[in-house]
DNA sequence: TAGATTGTTAATCGATTAACAATC
DNA sequence: TAGATTGTTAATCGATTAACAATC
């Protein structure tokens, strides 16, 4: 019944969009004009089956027997994700990560424009970081409203983070990539990313942790060997 | 038949239990010392079993009408990640992010300790960030024997990545945490943790999208409002 | 005791994988 | 044409959620 479907909600398969679309940039940049999905599934270690769904999600089409257009295909991943159009941000924190991706322009690719700093360490406030200027955070109502900002980064350490937070929120930010630990309560109509680099390291540490035991255990079957005892 | 059951592969699990642990150390600073799932699950926005369910891959159970021990807890995810051991990493790349890394000490924390850092670039070569001295990459060999690294963090630009994990894993690195958006092609039996940034701001950037269209297409059945069409 | 909370077994939901017809 | 590849529908797998007995 449903004219719209709408069955746009699986986020494993948008965080994938980004590793498609870097590895569909290298292939343009060694003269590729199309690719299947078999290629890039054997290039990523995915299947292919999946790879096709993942970019349906992007409402693009291939042609059978040719694959899809390279250069399509990046620009639907672009604009499926809003990368094509400009998204000012602002950054608060301005320690050791704060200052790391206020450096970083790679975001700029992804439409990432962040357009102003922010700090409460006075001796910070009044100088520049990578050419942007840093302000105090009482700025901070001022600035979105003159410059219609709707997305802010959070490097602050965790115990600051909600307080940030909820001045961000007052001032009429909807987008937050939050990168403390802190979980972050906010209203209805505000978006938190959380990009908490512990949970990076504990899957690495988990997967270690796996294999030693994995060969401590010597040939507790081999996935799936004889069974031996 | 099996008496080891060994179901401990939930990824989504492995990623929140670091989650818990902060939240944990939040509550011990409180003076609280006894923790229930329904208020752990109240603060994360959470289901209550789900956390139950988390926190029993650590093993560790709790009392009827009281909860957790946090101490107990927070140890049990610590032994369960491998974070009361300690981990010796090499940090290859000194950039703008991997300078950041370098200065960020937070990671001691969960057992793991950068020490040494790797770049090509001569004019840093010789040099040292926050205490740490940067070796041209071809100590790396001879470091790796010395100290018995096993982990490796890469922070150099996306094309330089393959090339810097190749070199890793000869000098028997077998865990990498990859920065880079680049796919690291590795042999069985080393572990690879992709934390590439571009994946969480897809996600964000989507959810923003989702939100924006919600919004403009306006009374769209709030989650479950009666079909006016 | 009464009742909050645990831990386990079962049901549901969603994502991945398989099967296969359509197509260039 | 033959056959590789797409796109869709169905089957499987795994994680989340529900139900409920056990327990302090």
């Amino acid at each position: 019944m449903a004219q719209n479907t709408f069955k746009v909600n699986n986020l494993p398969a948008v965080r994938r969009l980004p590793i498609y679309w870097h590895l569909l940039h290298g292939l343009l940049e060694k003269g590729w004009e199309y690719v299947s999905t078999t290629v890039i599934a054997d290039e990523l270690k995915l299947d292919a089956i999946q790879v096709r769904k993942d970019l349906a999600l992007t409402g693009i089409t291939g042609k059978p027997r040719v694959g899809y257009t390279i250069k399509t295909l990046i620009s639907a991943i672009e604009s499926f994700l809003g990368w094509d159009s400009n998204n000012e941000a602002f950054l608060v924190g301005v320690g050791h990560l704060g200052t790391a991706l206020l450096g970083y322009n790679g975001f700029a690719r992804f439409g990432l424009h962040i357009v102003a700093a922010f700090d409460d360490d006075p001796q910070k406030v009044g100088g520049e970081v990578h050419g942007l200027p840093i302000f105090p955070l009482e700025k901070m109502n001022d600035l979105a409203e003159r410059l219609h900002v709707k997305i802010a980064i959070i490097t602050v350490p965790a115990e600051a983070a909600q307080a940030v937070a909820d001045q961000l929120i007052n001032v009429g930010i909807v987008g937050i990539w939050n990168f403390t630990p802190a979980f972050l309560m906010v209203p209805e109509g505000v978006v938190v990313q959380n990009e908490d680099l512990a949970s990076g390291l504990a899957v690495l540490s988990h997967k270690l942790t796996q294999m030693k035991l994995q060969n401590e255990l010597p040939s507790e079957e081999h996935e799936k060997g004889e069974a031996n005892v």
